[in-house]
DNA sequence: AGAAACACTGAATCCGGCC
DNA sequence: TGGCCGGATTCAGTGTTTC
C-alpha cells in the first residue's frame, strides 16, 4: 500500500461500491476527509433555454428542462459550484485528482472557481462528439463538443496519469487533448419502464474509460456526486475499481444500481484495450481556401480546359452562372448526374496543370499523426 | 448604410486601417462607443499566473506563502481582464460581436468575466491543432487545441452569422464548433531580422479567414486590441473588412505593418459568399394567383397526396374546413406547429406533381431581371 | 431473406420583419 | 415594443416497416 492510502487507512471505512442517497455536498462532508483518489463531476449545466425548439421536421426535441438543472442565476450557480468544489476537495488525497465535465453554460465558471480553489489544471480535455445534434436553425455552429477539465487537488500533487496506456489506446501515438468519442446511444442508453430515456444526460462508458485508464490504478477509489444511471460506477466496476456513487433522485438511483448489477469485472489481462480505427479523415475544399493554397479569385480548369471556374472566399465555385461545391459545379458544367470534383478540377502553376486533389493529399499529410474514432 | 452604423456616423471617424500604438484599454477608451462591428481578441495568457506577475501599476506582487501569492495572481489578471472587456464592450456595437480566444491557463476566466459583464455565449469553439507541439515528459496530454469564445454584445444582439457561406466551406455540411486547422508555420511564419520567429504566438491565417468569412460582412470594422503581428488585420484586408489594429510593442507594429502593406485586397466577386434564402424578397402566395400561374378553384396536394386543398382567388387556401395562407392550412392538417407551404404544396400539370415553390423561384428570377443579384 | 425506405432522436442558451 | 405570421431550418446513427 502506498503513501497516498494513509489518511484514508487511519479513518472510519468508506461505503465502497454503493450508492449513496441524498445531497452531494451533505454526504461528502459526511466522508473521511483524505480519502478518495479520483472524483469525475458531471454537475448540472444550467442550461437557460427559452421556448420550444422543433426540428425541421416539425418534431419537437426533448430539451433538458428538469428541476435540477434550474437555478436563479449566475450568483445561486457560482455559490453551488463552490460548495461542492470545496466538499470535493476536503474528500481528496493529497496526490488525487478530478475531472469536472461541462458546456460553454457552466465550465467556465467552474474552471475558474477550481483555480480559485487552489485545484491545479493538468489539461482541459474536448469530447469531440462524432454524432452531435445538429443546429435546427442555422443560428450557430453545431454545438459538437463538451469541456472536460482534469485537476489535481494542488500544483505539487503526484497525480496519477497513465502515460503508455493512454498511447497504447491511441495506436502508439501520444494521446491528445481532443478525444473523438460517439454520443450515448443505441443498447448502451438506459430506459425507464415506459421505453424513455431513463436520464436526459447519460455520459458514454467510452469516455470514462478513457478517464480511468488514464487517470486511475486498480483498486483505486473513484468517486462520482453527480452519479446519474452510474456511467462512472459501471466502467469503475469493469475496470476493477472501486466506487462511490452519490444521487439524490431515486429514480436514477434505481436505474444505476439494477445497471450496477450486470455489469462484471474484467480479468486483469483483458483490462487493457479498446483499439482505435483510423479513418481517412474528410477534407471541405473549403480549407484549402482558408490555409491560402489556393485563393478567392482563382480559376480551376477541368480535364481537358473545356470548362473552367472561379474560387469563392467561401469555398464555393461559380462557373458559367451555376454556383455550388466543386462537386456540383463540376456535375453541371458537364451535364452529369455527378462528379468528385477532386480529381475534375485543376489549377494553374507555372504553365502547368496540377489536380486540386493534390492539396487535399498534403492537408492529409498535415494531418496525419491524429487518430480519431473509436468503435 | 444601415442602423447598426448609425452611432458610428454622429461621433468623429474611426482610425480605419491603422496600428494604434499604446495600451489597448486606453486606446479602446479613446475610441468613439458603439462603433465596432467585431473585435478579435487573442489575449495575453503565456502569464504565469504566479510568481512574477506585476500589478497593474508595476509593482511587484509580494508573494508571502504560495496560496496567497497564487490568488493575487488571479485577482490581477482578473482585474486586467475585466478592464479591457469592458473597455470593449464600450466601443461594440449593440449588434456586435466578439472572439476571445484562450488556453486553460486564462479562458475559463475570460470566459466568467465574459458573462457576468452580459456579454452572450453563441457557441465556445475548438481550434483543434493538427500539428501541435507534443508533450515531451509524457506528464500530460498532449495539449492539441485551444479554446475560443464567441459571444454578442448581449443576448437580444442581432449578430452576424454567415451559415451559409460556413456551410459552403464545410462542403455543404453544417459547420461544427471545433475547427481542425494547422498551426501558424512555414512561410506564413513572420520572422524577424535575426530569422527568429517575430511573435512566439502568431495565430494562422486559416483562423481569423473562418471567424471572419462567418461572423463579418464586407465593409465591417473588427478591431483587434492585441494585434501582434497582425494576422487580423492581414485577413481583414484581404477579404475587403476594414481593421483597427492596437498594439503596444513597437517591434510587432514595425512587422505588422509591412505585413499589411503585402497583402492585397481581393475583387468583390471573390469575397462573395453564398447567401441565405432569408435575403431573397418575399414573394407573397397571392402573385401566384394574380399572375395567373394557378387558377382559383384549382387544388393543390401535400407530399404523398396525404392532403388536399382548393386555391381561392385571394390567394388563401381552404381544405378540409380549414382557410387561411398556404402556411397555415399545410400546418393544420399536419398538426404541426408550423409549416412552409412553398415547400409543402404541389400542383399537378400532365400527371406530374410540381411544388409550389418553383413558382415562387420563376417569379424571383423575373423580379431581378436574372437568376442571381451581385451581393 | 435482404434491401430500401421510413421513423425517431440526441445537454440547445436556435427567427425576424412588419405593423 | 409586443404581437402576428411568413417561412427557413438537420447530421449521424439506430431501429422498424415495407417491398
Amino acid at each position: 500500500m502506498t503513501t497516498k492510502n494513509k489518511r484514508a487507512d487511519s479513518a472510519r471505512p468508506l461505503p465502497l461500491n454503493q450508492i449513496l442517497a441524498g445531497d452531494c455536498i451533505e454526504l461528502m462532508n459526511s466522508l473521511p476527509e483524505e480519502s478518495v483518489d479520483l472524483i469525475f463531476a458531471d454537475p448540472p449545466y444550467n442550461l437557460q433555454l427559452r421556448g420550444d425548439l422543433h426540428r425541421p421536421d416539425n418534431s419537437k426535441v426533448d430539451a433538458v428542462d428538469d428541476e435540477w438543472d434550474q437555478f436563479a442565476g449566475f450568483a445561486a450557480y457560482d455559490k453551488f459550484t463552490r460548495e461542492w468544489l470545496a466538499a470535493a476537495r476536503r474528500i481528496l488525497k493529497p496526490d488525487g485528482a478530478m475531472w469536472v465535465i461541462g458546456s460553454y453554460h457552466n465550465i467556465f465558471r467552474v474552471g475558474a472557481e477550481l483555480q480559485n480553489q487552489g485545484f491545479w489544471i493538468m489539461n482541459d480535455v474536448i469530447w469531440r462528439k462524432s454524432n452531435p445534434m445538429p443546429n435546427f436553425r442555422g443560428k450557430r455552429l453545431t454545438n459538437a463538443h463538451e469541456t472536460m477539465i482534469w485537476v489535481s487537488k494542488s500544483e505539487s500533487s503526484k497525480y496519477t496519469f497513465n502515460y503508455e496506456a493512454l498511447k497504447s489506446l491511441n495506436e502508439g501515438v501520444q494521446m491528445r487533448s481532443d478525444w473523438v468519442l460517439p454520443i450515448c446511444n443505441g443498447g448502451e442508453r438506459l430506459k425507464d419502464g415506459k421505453g424513455e430515456k431513463a436520464h436526459p444526460t447519460q455520459k458514454p462508458e467510452s469516455l470514462l474509460h478513457r478517464v480511468l485508464i488514464g487517470t486511475t490504478n486498480p483498486g483505486d477509489v473513484v468517486l462520482d456526486p453527480f452519479f446519474g444511471t452510474g456511467t462512472t460506477g459501471a466502467v469503475a466496476k469493469m475496470l476493477g475499481r472501486d466506487f462511490i456513487g452519490i444521487e439524490r433522485e431515486a429514480a436514477y438511483r434505481e436505474v444505476a444500481q439494477k445497471r450496477l448489477e450486470r455489469v462484471r469485472r474484467l480479468d486483469a489481462d483483458s483490462i487493457a484495450t479498446t483499439k482505435a480505427k483510423r479513418a481517412e479523415p474528410r477534407v471541405p475544399f473549403g480549407q484549402v481556401i482558408e490555409r491560402g493554397m489556393l485563393r478567392p479569385g482563382e480559376e480551376l480548369y477541368s480535364i481537358g480546359n473545356r470548362h473552367k471556374a472561379k474560387v469563392r472566399a467561401d469555398g464555393s465555385l461559380i462557373g458559367n452562372d451555376v454556383k455550388g461545391s466543386i462537386h456540383q459545379v463540376g456535375a453541371a458544367l458537364e451535364g452529369a448526374p455527378s462528379c468528385n470534383g477532386w480529381t475534375y478540377w485543376h489549377y494553374r502553376r507555372e504553365g502547368k496543370m496540377i489536380p486540386i486533389d493534390l492539396l487535399r493529399q498534403q492537408i492529409r499529410a498535415e494531418m496525419s499523426g491524429e487518430v480519431s474514432r473509436p468503435n
